[in-house]
DNA sequence: TTGATGTGGGAAAGCGCATTCCCGCTGCAA
DNA sequence: TTGCAGCGGGAATGCGCTTTCCCACATCAA
């Protein structure tokens, strides 16, 4: 990566290499439009092209910003990571990638590398938890971020406080309310449905997980409906699918209709796929919810409930774009919770 | 974003800047380890974390590698990303995103800020187009790529040749048998469809779409069956829904099961939800297929006859890695094509 | 004409690091 | 003991750029 450089510029124009720094890369000072013309034209016909590198490491600011998320290619995660590039587009910035599938040592070594860049700000998306196996890594992913900020970085945060993060300097969390809209799912499928509900969630210790089956449980308390029994399984598609055995005999077993509530989307997607070849029929032998309101996943039919999120935005509010409005989610009743009308049998 | 630096870090260990660069920095020369751990130390005590830029400029080599999409949202670029990422994290790189819409223009900007950046290499995903409106874009993307490789830069297209670049130093083109896949999808189908085809396909000139459906169109030929019409529409999931009404109209006017190809699983997902509240059933009054195998489209219902892309593969080997097999595609036919059995009304 | 005040270009000092070159030291053969 | 290689550490240079400081010159009021 050999290019021709600031000076070789310079030379050709004639002028020094600050003249040509001063005309080419926007300076407070604005050289004569004849010199600033012959610079322009030298840096034309030599292909300059600026080496951001060491225009980051004169002026110490890198036009980076760092995201961290569990698997790009998860709609969730990629719908954020729009909205951050979205932002990062706005503000000249360019986005830094970092994929991890969620584990917080590689999410410290994905800070790290972000700091080693100098990014001015990084963007953390995906679930905090606070199981015990990811103890460690996160006391280390905190001591990273905390080091992060002293150093004057900013990071953003989607849904939960990194665990153990010790300084509020440079943190900024996009609140996400999980736990509220989960209860106002809960009142709305309470209000229409009177047989049992049962939750499908992800590992314990997982904060979007809980705060959701929290906020769901205290909607079902809120509207008189006893508590719902929780199937514990992977947080994806595919722990929606290995649910699917478990729910089917359950179905079968009980004389009322069950409610699901997935705790996400892709979640109850696996569910109602793995349902299917047991003969269960959505929304004829079991309703179903998800959460997030994953775009790519809208034309899904029986449509799926769901508690819609403004990921895109999220994004924006966790690269720090201030035009972006506060998150407010909302609910969506769809198909797979409606009740079937008895004549469809 | 100020750290503390390399020489602090030399002085607090006593030893100079050359050794402790040694020590902290990976080179061919390592001290004795009594002065090793020292280094270390102080590093530690400090929280050095080594400035990448400027590692970068001394090393002129920036570790980067720069990623073009239209859509970081549109699962079949979030899927190529997740295949560079993967390259990316083995080759101990990072990821550095760009998303443009498609606009040439935009994509020439995201080049120049990528060459700036001193990226080692550029993965350009997204389909080329020949349409006149992109020429001027086209050729200005085109020259600043060539210039990026004439300095050494390395480019991965995903597809097809970028129009117009003058050399071939330096590009390394990821080739998409569409063409192929596309005539034995239309080979499979029409051995047991023996109705009429039509093409829902993309603007012309975009270069994926105009492959699929040459492809298509001659694997028709060589079934015996006559040319499919063509309906033009935008490449994405709200081209296919548009392309609804006109569709249904001609599906309920015709007498004959009508075969749908759109030229991409988005497509096919929007001309079906266009169908639907017109009453028009798949497979029951139109079968369809679509194109790429999108992985979180996997669950829909009626499946979805497409055609597989290994698009984690191919974004993989466009980021340059080695280990990755060859593209190959495979037909898949399921729900969205199967003859209805005639009970089944 | 003279001194004060701008104005605009250039020299040079870093930014944080890798790396080359140099030098003092040790160990070994002669 | 002398000479030479080999090893390990340090000084210094440069990567490409921004920015401060300086200086030459022009302008204008007195």
């Amino acid at each position: 990566m050999a290019a021709s450089t600031l000076s070789e510029v310079a030379r050709l124009a004639g002028v020094s290499l600050a003249t040509a720094s001063r005309v080419l890369n926007g300076s407070s000072r604005k050289p004569a439009e004849d010199i600033a013309e012959r610079v322009r034209e030298a840096a034309d016909k030599l292909g300059y092209v600026p080496n951001a590198q060491a225009q980051a490491l004169a002026k110490s600011s890198s036009g980076l910003i760092g995201l961290i998320v569990h698997d790009i290619a998860d709609p969730y995660f990629s719908a954020i990571a729009r909205g951050v590039q979205e932002a990062a587009r706005q503000q000249n910035r360019m986005v830094l990638l970092a994929s991890t599938s969620g584990a917080a040592q590689d999410e410290k070594e994905a800070v790290a590398a972000f700091a080693a860049r100098r990014a001015d700000s990084i963007v953390i998306a995906g679930s905090r938890s606070v199981r015990a196996e990811d103890k460690q890594g996160n006391i280390e992913l905190a001591a990273e971020l905390d080091r992060y900020c002293r150093n004057g970085g900013h990071v953003g945060v989607v849904g939960h406080p990194v665990v153990g993060a010790s300084t509020t300097e440079g943190y900024h969390v996009v609140e996400v309310p999980n736990e509220e809209l989960a209860a106002d799912l809960a009142a709305e499928l309470a209000a229409t449905h009177d047989g049992e509900f049962l939750i499908v969630a992800g590992p314990e210790g997982l904060y979007t997980s809980d705060d959701r089956v929290r906020g769901f449980q205290r909607g079902l308390a809120d509207a008189g409906s006893p508590p719902a029994e929780i199937i514990r399984t992977g947080f994806n598609r595919a722990g929606g699918y290995d649910a699917g055995p478990a729910l089917a005999k359950r179905i079968k077993a009980s004389k009322e209709r069950l409610c699901i509530f997935a705790v996400n989307d892709v979640m109850a997607i696996g569910v109602t796929a793995a349902l299917r070849p047991e003969g269960v029929w959505i929304p004829r032998d079991a309703t179903i919810a998800g959460f997030d309101d994953i775009e790519t996943l809208r034309d899904f039919r029986p449509a799926l409930s769901t508690v819609h999120l403004p990921l895109e935005d999220i994004g924006r509010l966790a690269a720090g774009d201030p035009d972006t409005p506060p998150v407010s989610g909302a609910v969506k009743l769809r198909r797979s919770t409606e009740t079937p009308v008895e004549t469809q049998v």
